[in-house]
DNA sequence: CTCATAAACTAGCGGTGTAAGTTTTCATTC
DNA sequence: GAATGAAAACTTACACCGCTAGTTTATGAG
């Protein structure tokens, strides 16, 4: 087949595909040939839309990040943005839970990413976070996000009651986890994260507050 | 060759190397042939010790997370305990950060991670946590050391003033993050520690001590 | 009308995990 | 001590992988 009339493949077309895939499946279940075949078309083809595979996967990873609602940052205190905004993340993770260990390494070029972490890291700043501070903070929130959309807690145990009654005592009921799988990872990450932005409060009231009270107000 | 007169091969030697060339390449680049080429032996020659790759994985992620250390869950109080996990499982996860990935699936039938689960589990019950309760933090804890020792958060972000400047007003000086990794990524992760846990101390104070003075002391 | 570019194709390279079958040695049993 | 079965190396081979190179033809710009 020489080239078509009408182009088969578009960017839009290619990274929607791959998503759907991934999600399927899983993300070593996606070859560029598997694509290209729910696409209806041959594998290589792909290579005139992306220059390689990680390219077509830094765009699903993209558009994935792009649905995460960082808008709290401009109209709310600080405490209550980065609430928000950690939920919004973690739903939008899993959503796609399969193409996570791949967003994980980073924002690299990602714009989506990028702008997320421009929101809040800014925001941060502005509720006068010192700039130090507000990388730890905004760092420590993503490894928390990132860590639970990675993999279940609760199906990270296997439903097979005899393995733990054997040799560890204390995790007799670890067969059943699987079952409230949603439940269990939900209330971590909700425990967690009040935990963590308590901890924050505090902290923000012990530094932040006390040395601008000392310092002439600008 | 036939069989040798002594084994070429035992499962320590795979797993020790396998762990060398990931530490060394990554976890992408390990590859069945490249494993036993390095052991000085032909590729299929693995499957006489292993059923699958994925078996050598299992026993090579198993072996980082032996290294973890639990054993303050039966001297210290909970809070210091779960501290000092906390480090040694991030220690452990950051010597080893290419296997994290992998690592990240949960415990499944790999006996370090499962006993590693039974201390956290067992010392949070036995402090006076409700099992509920006990499972959440043990995961919340989980989800903040692997997210944190997935990828680094510092290395993440390109080296190239120019990508955040145009677009980034708040990310100028994102170029010089990986410069910094270790204090970037210690520090987030001590700071996001410590507010973790200072607001679980409080959650502890708040339901834990409340509702056990309010019953006979058994 | 010309012509470079775009977008599909086919063929093929070197790599992957692993199944199958072969050979020889080791360990056990009669 | 001979017989036998398992163990541990091997070779060969299959289907798949990401990707390159080169081909063909339609499109859109000059």
């Amino acid at each position: 087949m020489p080239r078509p009339r009408r182009p088969l493949l578009t960017r839009d077309r290619i990274v929607e595909t791959a998503l759907a895939l991934i999600d399927a499946d899983g993300l070593g279940a996606l070859s560029t040939r598997r694509l290209a075949a729910a696409l209806g078309v041959q594998g290589p083809s792909l290579y005139n839309h992306f220059a390689t595979k990680d390219e077509i996967l830094d765009a699903v990873a993209d558009t994935v990040t792009g649905a995460v609602d960082t808008s709290g940052f401009a109209s709310r205190d600080w405490l209550a943005a980065l609430r928000d905004w950690a939920w919004s993340y973690r739903r939008a993770l899993t959503s796609h839970p399969n193409i996570v260990p791949y967003l994980a390494q980073g924002p690299g070029r990602r714009p989506a990413a990028l702008a997320m972490a421009d929101a809040v890291y800014g925001g941060l700043v502005r509720a006068g976070w010192p700039p130090a501070r507000a990388t730890h903070i905004g760092a420590a929130l993503r490894y928390f996000v990132a860590g639970s959309a990675l993999g279940s807690f609760a199906r990270g145990f296997v439903e097979d009651p005899e393995l733990y009654a054997a040799h560890y005592p204390h995790l007799r009921q670890a067969h059943r986890l699987a079952e409230h799988q949603q439940s269990v990872d939900e209330g971590a990450f909700a425990l967690g994260l009040d935990a963590l932005l308590h901890g924050l409060a505090a902290e923000y009231t012990r530094t932040v507050e006390t040395v601008e009270s000392a310092r002439p107000t600008g």
